[in-house]
DNA sequence: ATTTAGCACTCAACTATAGCGAGTGCTAGT
DNA sequence: ACTAGCACTCGCTATAGTTGAGTGCTAAAT
């Protein structure tokens, strides 16, 4: 596509425009450059990468600034995913200490944020994939009980239950035990399932319980799957970029990341993908995010578990950043995989 | 200290000023007023005002503001703590659907924060204060052990433990039911001085487990007493104002906010308060918050458990908001209280 | 003794204009 | 094929002038 002197100009062009952040003008790269060509020649250069449509103007007299597509291919053609500097590696892991699962991801969170400049997010859509481990009732008052249920991952979640009779102790033991010898290790679409269809066989085991085992096992399904553990952080690296600098602006922006919900549309476009998904202005699909990235990866490898990522300026360091959401993506793979108990390797 | 006639002046200027967000010139108030001034005695009488530092001027040729002194004296003149909308009520009412608890936080957080264009904030700093409902351990490996705890309140905390050793279900359940037996309906403070000094007259029933006992519980109620549940919500709603649009600011600002440390700060000021607090401006203590107003109230009544509330503009609408504060944290001291077991009226 | 009308004065905010400078595109010459 | 040179563009900044909302003070009216 371009020939080893294009090829150079235009990583120079973006690698100073990501650095400075203002558009490259010709007679610096011309002094910048090794090539030693004049500002006229590389204006020329300049020219013709304009016309290939990587590069383009904000307006008549300024310099060159990268297009979605030029970020596109400098990022195909230039980023090396697995270089990721060791002191680096050193900080990611010391956020990782995991004493609770909550503060182990809003750790990591505030880590993806701090190390990256940029919004950090993470999340585990996919819930019904993951596998119940153990599952407990707790009775706070006659007509309230908490479920406390374990996954695989070791991410514990509970839920409120508002009964309309008094439940003695023993039978909450009974519907317990019942869940946890048929259910375990299993995930939690088999389970719903099976509850639809299998339910009423066990009649003779579960006598006058089968609705109740039904009622509460609905309510607990459907409301874990609906829990979303989300965490985000460090919005306030938004308002860095010079550009766009406009209040009203940067209030939908603020906004849009309080709600979220552009996450969710883009986590739907990359469901199942392993690599780094990297969406670049546009194609974040949302006009008030069109002058940043969005970069996502999924954690834990046998089964999606779940996704984290940056939201950041369109002109980011993409060279340090994106081996840094692969790195940690695959270091939370690594540690869920130890937490459900089939240690692989450390 | 003010006359009929300052009085009404005063509560003028501060009430336009609330709504228009605009310094308020003499004209306009003898237009608005109905005393029938004219706009050179309005003058006169904000002279008067400002003498007593009530009122102040941005600078000589705009109209007057409130002082922070100003805003402390409305508020004690002519806000009605327990006047609240009933549709806001209904509003407050509808956010609060418990299923599960970090759930019902944050949507008390959203609810404060949306209906006072504010910033809304609600944590629990003094967990140890809560009691003890029940305490189950779930092994996810075999050295892996999550500990649930489940409080008066129904919130529920699990802390993952790493053992050196391989420990068994049954001694588990052994290690569980004396925790659950002795010190159930305790509270943390309690238990943890209880843990230090009785356990070892225990001997006989728990034999070579004493050392396991005290160095889970340890671990456990450590953990639990650093882990508050923190909600913010609504940082966006901070870009509204029209002073101080300048970038720098705001981006501090939400540095501020996503550090969450400047709210510490202020609770620790007002531990034990049980009324509506309020810090205006230079109160709250920090030089980036000059131009903002703190509101927090505790919730629970029997104990202190937990503080919500909003940091908004100065000029925000006091005589609404601090109705809402104060009302959600009484509704949200009645839930507790409710799903804690000891009902006392719906 | 208040209250009011009137006037000089202040100052932020807006508008218009000119000049600067970084940058381009084109052309002619090397 | 490269470069020097030049006309041109256009955002940015600084300056100056204008406007208008508002004050403070004083003298006259109630």
């Amino acid at each position: 596509m371009l020939n080893d002197r294009e090829r150079i100009i235009f990583k120079t062009i973006v690698d100073i425009y990501m650095e400075k952040k203002e558009p490259v003008g010709s007679r610096y790269v011309s002094k910048i450059s090794p090539l030693g060509l004049s500002s006229a020649s590389i204006r020329n250069i300049m020219s013709d990468l304009e016309e290939l449509g990587l590069i383009t103007h904000p307006h008549t007299s300024a310099g060159r600034i990268p297009t979605d597509k030029g970020y596109k291919y400098y990022i195909e053609e230039f980023i090396d995913i697995n270089t990721v500097d060791s002191t680096l590696i050193e900080k990611i892991k010391s956020y990782m200490n995991p004493v609770n699962f909550d503060q182990f991801f809003s750790n990591i969170c505030s880590a993806i944020s701090e190390l990256t400049n940029s919004v950090g997010f993470i999340f585990e859509p996919k819930i019904s994939l993951m596998e119940l481990k153990h599952i407990e009732f707790v009775k706070l008052s006659d007509n309230r009980v908490i479920a406390i249920v374990v996954t695989n991952t070791g991410i514990v979640h509970n839920i409120l239950l508002n009964t309309k009779e008094n439940i003695k102790d023993n039978e909450l033991v009974k519907v317990s035990n019942y869940l946890n010898s048929h259910f375990k290790n299993k995930n939690f679409y088999e389970i719903k399932n099976e509850i639809e269809n299998q339910l009423l066989k066990e009649k003779e085991y579960l006598d006058k319980f089968v609705d109740k085992v039904k009622n509460f096992s609905d309510k607990i399904f459907t409301a874990i799957d609906m829990q979303n553990p989300f965490f985000i952080s460090g919005a306030s690296n938004l308002i860095n970029l010079n550009y766009s600098s406009d209040i009203d602006n940067l209030k939908n922006l603020l906004k849009s990341i309080e709600e979220k919900s552009f996450i969710y549309d883009i986590l739907n476009k990359c469901l199942y993908e392993k690599e780094v998904k990297i969406f670049i202005g546009s194609e974040i699909g949302n006009d008030i995010l069109k002058d940043y990235s969005l970069l996502t990866k999924s954690y834990n490898n046998s089964k999606i578990v779940g996704y984290l990522g940056v939201l950041g300026p369109k002109n980011m360091q993409y060279a340090s950043i994106i081996p840094i959401i692969n790195y940690t993506a695959e270091l939370i793979t690594r540690l869920l995989n130890n937490y459900g108990g089939h240690n692989d390797r450390q």
